[in-house]
DNA sequence: CCTTGACCTCAAGTTGACTTGAAGTTGTAC
DNA sequence: GTACAACTTCAAGTCAACTTGAGGTCAAGG
């Protein structure tokens, strides 16, 4: 397949695909003069990429959890790892939904007043405020604390 | 509360808060000199900011859904879509999860050998690629980031 | 032979969320 | 009364993940 093929079927720009080449997580199988050649197999490849990039990994780290040849040579306790961090984000995201569904129909003044709200968003008693963690550039854990 | 305070509170640095401010997201309620003066109310803004980051919200839609003073005058409507928004983007993490403790587990040669990681992953049948709209640079769908 | 279109490389631009740096101001401690 | 930390503004830098643009290659068609 050459890099339109690719596009085409993966759904994703050609410019992309160039950059996850670039980038290690993808390999084309040889040229065909100046033509990349990819194999089927690149499709799975880049399903799991797409997978992993929904799930909030970055590259680097998909590129560290599928292995330099799709083998998952990598460490089972990173996984394991990375699933249980996986897991608290989830809470999160489950405790900010919940608690704008209920913002959708509670009729409080503000949803800083509705009890309901500050323990649905997690954001009750305790001043427990989850950590703040993205990518690289910060440097320590930051939690907002005691707003309660 | 001057700067100094807040961020200490908070755990945010001055230079956060200062963008927080110039974005709209917080407001000083004035100045002492230069020193830009905060409310103790804005440690719950900030809180309630720093959850809608965790759970992968960007600035700008967390600045809809506070409302400029702190109230929900936000359209229910829209709330509602955030949160089966991000209830899909929990659903995509959950496979990711479950693929990931499986494949801390499994001993198949390679992932993609596994039914039953390709059945977890959300893989199982073909083409099970993310919704992905071509063309413009989509932000909503993979805003997903938030706390990794 | 010339055009067209899909590919190529490499460099620079974009966006979001900040951080860093330069240069100036203020309040307090010695 | 001066040193110093902590504040101020504004501009520019950074990082990830791409996209866009300039300039070039190559096969097919008229």
């Amino acid at each position: 397949m050459d890099i339109g093929k690719v596009a085409k079927s993966s759904g994703l720009p050609p410019s992309t695909l160039r950059y996850y080449e670039e980038k290690g997580l993808i390999k084309s199988v040889g040229r065909q003069g100046l033509r990349r050649l990819f194999a089927a197999s690149v499709l799975e490849r880049l399903a799991l990429i797409s997978l992993g990039r929904a799930a909030g990994f970055s590259l680097d780290e998909i590129c560290l959890m599928l292995g330099p040849d799709g083998q998952p040579r990598i460490d089972r306790q990173r996984l394991s790892d990375k699933a249980d961090e996986l897991d608290r984000t989830i809470q999160k995201m489950m405790a900010m939904r919940d608690g704008l569904r209920h913002a959708a129909i509670c009729s409080a003044p503000s949803h800083m007043e509705c009890p309901k709200f500050l323990r649905l968003a997690g954001l009750a008693g305790t001043g427990a405020f989850g950590p703040r963690k993205k990518s690289s550039p910060n440097r320590a854990d930051r939690s907002v604390a005691g707003a309660g």
